[in-house]
DNA sequence: CTGGGTGCAAAGTATTTGCATGAAC
DNA sequence: GTTCATGCAAATACTTTGCACCCAG
């Protein structure tokens, strides 16, 4: 995957494979938490240590090209950044979904509301996804 | 403070000195961290352990009646449980103020949207307050 | 009294750091 | 060749647990 390459020399960070698989790990799930990533890295990485996971993360946090996303109750998850958007959260199986919801509106009333100068906001939503509710029926 | 201990009562705690000063301490601040939880119990309570908020703040949230606000960067905040609610958080000097937004059009939309049956939702939104909005220009 | 709470110390979990080796450029 | 990343181990930070003693009801 070129994309991954580009993205790590987009943002100046020198171009490791274990890098590289840490960006299509991301690509590939969306959404991860550490311990899963590090699971899915050895696959490929049997010696990697949690140290480069952690160390490569906050990286690219940093960086802000991986943002992290707090689920309540739940471990952190990280995601490539894209468009700016909102999250839902299956309670059951922690699926996460992205939303794009229009905050333009939101952002209006609670500046006025709060006195604030917002910068940005943190949205999720949770609820049972569609199969958890349908397993739940039965 | 009658009403503390009324409210440890409704949700069947035993009364103690230590519990309720952690309630009136929440009152009073709205938003605190467990440090500062701690540091300012040990005012009253010299001897008092970290062991013993965190054992009362876990047993509250179980209980429900203290609610944990969960801040991007930052530790987690905790505080009384009431009129459900969002919050705004200066970026600078950790303010937090809570924030009465309508959420029923954003449920409509996200549900319709995700077709998730949503039970709750967090939003907080990040900027800076009036007062350190000042601090800066100056 | 008796059950539950507190405080201490130890254990557990999560994350960061320092450093020697090795890979990237 | 020089810089920077990796992997290991140790250190730090955060939170929970077990237990002896004490207080609330």
């Amino acid at each position: 995957m070129s994309a991954s390459i580009d993205l790590l020399k987009k943002y100046k960070l020198t171009v490791t494979p274990q890098r590289l698989e840490i960006v299509n790990i991301l690509e590939k799930h969306g959404h991860i938490n550490i311990d899963d990533l590090y699971v899915e890295l050895k696959v490929g990485f049997p010696s990697v240590s949690l140290a480069t996971v952690y160390k490569n993360i906050n990286l690219m946090l940093e960086k802000k090209f991986v943002l992290e996303v707090q689920i309540q109750d739940k471990k952190n998850v990280y995601e490539l950044a894209k468009k700016e958007h909102s999250h839902v959260i299956c309670t059951e199986c922690n699926a996460v979904q992205d939303i794009y919801v229009d905050t333009k509106k939101l952002f209006a009333e609670v500046t006025q509301m709060s006195h604030f100068s917002l910068q940005s906001s943190n949205i999720t939503f949770n609820g049972f996804c569609l199969t958890c509710q349908e397993s739940k029926v039965s």
